[in-house]
DNA sequence: AACTAACTCAACA
DNA sequence: TGTTGAGTTAGTT
């Protein structure tokens, strides 16, 4: 019931505009209000004013009877549906890169995959392309929580593998996907590690490129649809899907879930299914390899600890662990 | 006010 | 495609 309220509330195909994205009154009901974001304030009246500033999209004919205020009860599918994509999500680069990869089965992806994902879920990045696109490879080097994964020798295309460091779980903790509650930041030394550690994947040692083998899932998916809050091709910006993808799990079942130890099996899933493996068991925290039993994971347990209430999270789409990276892993 | 995260532009390899 | 730096804006403490 709840949920079917909040599918209507972001229908794209409501004919109520206020239903285009989050409307404010629904974001400042939530116990931790989302960051505003100066680019995408989503209230109505907010989002047409905002085609007064400098707003990167071309001007058209088509937005001019918007920008003269004229959008009204009269207007059209089309126009709501321009109006969508002018709002600038309210993600910051770093969510929409995680968010990229995350939906990727194998736990990584090219640049190019990454843009074509940002592009496809959110319209408003087919415009510009070059300014976000350069900030996204800005994010790619500048943030330690990405991983850059050579190809194999092999293995034709352009560009490397992008992956997401094991350790940058929490990232969007405080309930904002535009500011992080604190920069996942690896220590000098710890880059060197890791450093090290993609210089050896690149030579195959972690089977990185075989590709994933059957089956395998970068995370634990069972319970976990890649995005619980439904990043769906017809409602995106975080809205959960209708269909049934989405019933939130009880904790209980993510806690016996992940004390079986498959959450290790993930951190390594996430880097090349023989990371684990091919040390012997162990998993990747940090840029250090463990050798402990799956089962006994400290990771494993501060995860299991600190598992989200999804009755919660259900309300709001924009609350923070609503995206299996933050659920993933727990930073320790 | 200071600090920090994020964004943008730009230069360069 | 990827890295790095500078400048700016804005949120947090």
């Amino acid at each position: 019931m709840v949920m079917e309220n909040l599918h209507r509330k972001f229908d794209m195909n409501d004919e109520n505009p206020a239903c285009m994205l989050s409307d404010s009154s629904f974001l400042h009901s939530t116990s931790r209000p989302e960051v505003p974001d100066r680019s995408c304030d989503t209230s109505s009246e907010d989002i047409y004013q905002q085609k007064n500033d400098s707003s990167p999209i071309n001007s058209s004919d088509e937005e001019d009877d918007e920008s003269n205020g004229q959008f009204s009860g009269t207007s059209t599918m089309s126009q709501h549906k321009r109006r969508f994509a002018d709002v600038k999500p309210p993600y910051s680069y770093i969510a929409l890169i995680t968010m990229a990869i995350e939906s990727s089965t194998s736990g990584m992806m090219t640049l190019n995959e990454i843009y074509s994902f940002i592009m496809n879920r959110f319209p408003y990045f087919k415009e510009n392309q070059q300014r976000w696109q350069n900030s996204i490879r800005h994010n790619l080097s500048l943030n330690d929580c990405f991983l850059k994964i050579p190809r194999a020798p092999g293995r034709p295309g352009k560009g490397n593998y992008w992956a997401l460091h094991p350790g940058c779980g929490d990232m969007f903790g405080n309930g904002s996907f535009l500011r992080r509650a604190k920069r996942f930041k690896l220590k000098r030394q710890q880059q060197e590690e890791q450093a090290h550690i993609q210089h050896v994947s690149s030579y195959g040692h972690f089977n990185l490129y075989g590709g994933p083998p059957s089956g395998y899932k970068p995370y634990p998916l069972p319970a976990l649809p890649s995005f619980p809050q439904g990043l769906h091709q017809t409602q995106q910006y975080g809205l959960p899907p209708k269909s049934e993808a989405w019933n939130a799990p009880s904790t209980s079942a993510y806690s016996s879930y992940y004390n079986t130890g498959n959450i290790t099996n993930s951190f390594g899933s996430s880097f090349g299914s023989s990371l684990t493996g091919s040390l012997g068991g162990g998993y990747l925290s940090g840029t250090n390899v463990h050798s402990v039993p799956p089962s006994n994971n400290a990771l494993t347990n501060s995860f299991t600890n600190n598992l989200p209430n999804y009755s919660s999270l259900q309300q709001n789409p924009y609350c923070a662990p609503q995206y299996p990276g933050q659920l993933r892993l727990q930073a320790t």
